[in-house]
DNA sequence: ACATATATTTCAGATTATGAACTATTCAAG
DNA sequence: CTTGAATAGTTCATAATCTGAAATATATGT
């Protein structure tokens, strides 16, 4: 019985394949991160590119699909390296907004324009497939974004 | 003079898009992976995927980006649960083959099938755009792949 | 005011990944 | 055939990372 079975996922299903692409790039691109900042974890790079404009500790939470306390060892570490600040956010002052340096500003800078090279020299696209890929990337992360944190389950009060 | 340049940074050039999105759907793909299958971690599973016939522990390491006693790690858990033996490869008694296991075969073809599902719910494509995102993904590994650890330059002996 | 919910922090413990040194085998050369 | 250098994989101790539960401070509703 396991033989049509096998035969039938042995060729790798287009799902498979998009997977295991995203896994070599994404393992790809964080290896080249530790070749071209040496005081930065990652996780510090990703909050950094994130932090586009001040943002909420628990949104950056969300929208890096992690729990608060890794946020907030993550803005400790940036803070005191000097590339950010913690300014109470005055619609709610229980939360705080992260706000960019200018130091953090270069950083971010140099960051974005740093991981746009990697992304190209990587990924061996042209800028015709990049464009479509990066709009099917895009599609694909308003789709987690939107769909949130429900797969986690995390606090699920039901 | 940061002006025009965070301005012209500020919008997301396409790669950071498509990086984006890459980081988004390994982030949740990861997550998603917990909620399956209690008793394999993620390099697991990633190495049962991988084996869609016997391969060498060197190709393996190559194939998934990473260095040698991490396989060695990851094969000695799934050769220790049953779901895979070591063979010496007859073309070279220094390497080993890892051969799944009719156990191994089975709980592969339900990673490879849960993965698929979990891509299409993630990703929220269609299944032109997973065949489009899916064909890109390919080109990309395949580039990465050939292009293969110079970046990291590992042991690099010049 | 009071009870409850939310935003973030603290911290200790678990998991994971890594590199350097080691064993076994192959290969090339003399 | 034996020696030396290269390669495949292993071991192990260490470091980096991540998380979850309990705690603090503020907000919201009654």
């Amino acid at each position: 019985m396991s033989d049509d079975v096998s035969a039938r996922l042995g060729r790798l299903s287009p799902e498979i394949q998009a997977m295991m692409g995203v896994y070599a790039l994404y393992w790809k691109l964080e290896e080249s991160f530790d070749s071209i900042e040496t005081d930065l974890s990652h996780q510090e790079c990703h909050m950094l590119i994130k932090l586009d404009a001040p943002k909420r500790m628990g949104v950056l939470a969300a929208d890096m699909l992690t729990v608060p306390s890794t946020i907030t060892a993550t803005a400790d570490a940036l803070e005191q390296a000097g590339y950010l600040t913690r300014q109470r956010d005055p619609e709610d002052r229980r939360a705080w907004l992260l706000v960019l340096t200018e130091q953090g500003e270069e950083a971010r800078n140099m960051l974005v324009a740093t991981a746009g090279e990697l992304f190209r020299s990587a990924s061996g696209l042209n800028s015709d497939e990049t464009a479509v890929f990066a709009r099917l990337a895009r599609k694909i992360r308003d789709n987690i974004v939107k769909t949130g944190i429900p797969e986690g389950l995390k606090k699920c009060d039901s």
